[in-house]
DNA sequence: TTTCAGTCTATTATCTCGGTAGACTATTGT
DNA sequence: ACAATAGTCTACCGAGATAATAGACTGAAA
């Protein structure tokens, strides 16, 4: 299950995403319109910018927009940067690996079945972009 | 990710299921093949047994024991005992299902991108089983 | 030079997770 | 009968993650 924090930056990067090419918007807006803590949303956005998936303006007529085209940003990358691993299991994680304490990973069946899972889940999420998140 | 209590339920499953037919299998000898701390151990045996999936002898010569053949049990039936939601988010979960607070189904885009995500990893957990989870 | 709006620091609250302790109950063997 | 074994139940604890808040600071625009 995805964090609240993910839930919030994918829904704020939809907000963005429908808004794309318009200008700064503001971080109390997104709050308003999708119901996120504001302060929250702060930290969550902030992130998104450092990790060069959105940018900001400061000032009046100031605000967050996506820092390329939403089609070119994948929902995959998204939640690694505020979300960290997709895989189910740390040693099946292609970013965030661990090894596990008490298996041999060439013969652990749970390995291999995460594994898969893992492929196909990454297989729709690289694919998936921020601008399929726009509603309609 | 897997809650840490998942990848114990998990690899205490896998080695149940190598032993499958041989009689009850002690507490202590899985704590201490597969590593995991004997009483944390020991909620998590008797949550799979009141879910059925698990069945249990008490006194001398008694352990724990896969009640069904291995084959017929899923490794989504036995996450979601001890794991909760495979889905990564409420809104999109079969069997924890929450409305979101913000938006409307019919038309949004993340909850589309994430039904088509829990339904890729539900096709591989529903059918690999218990007896995959056997090392080789 | 005021106002707006993002940035930073810090703190707090809440919850889940991982783990422990110990008494109780059922079964088996002698 | 009774001791030893082994699962069952209740209760609790600490650490760390998560969620959220407050307030001071900085840069940009009008």
């Amino acid at each position: 299950m995805l964090s609240k924090k993910t839930q919030y930056a994918l829904k704020a990067l939809g907000y963005l995403a429908a808004k794309y090419g318009q200008g700064p918007v503001l971080i109390s807006e997104i709050s308003a319109e999708k119901k996120i803590p504001i302060k929250f949303l702060e930290t969550i956005l902030l992130e998104l910018k450092q990790a060069k998936i959105l940018e900001s303006k400061k000032g009046k007529g100031g605000g967050y927009y996506i820092a390329d085209n939403p089609k070119k940003i994948s929902l995959a990358r998204a939640i690694r940067v505020v979300g960290g691993p997709i895989a189910l299991l740390p040693c099946v994680s292609l970013n965030f690996y661990e090894k596990c304490a008490d298996c041999d990973e060439a013969t652990c069946g749970l390995n291999k079945a995460m594994a898969l899972t893992r492929d196909a889940t990454l297989k729709i999420l690289e694919k998936k972009t921020l601008a399929e998140l726009i509603d309609g």
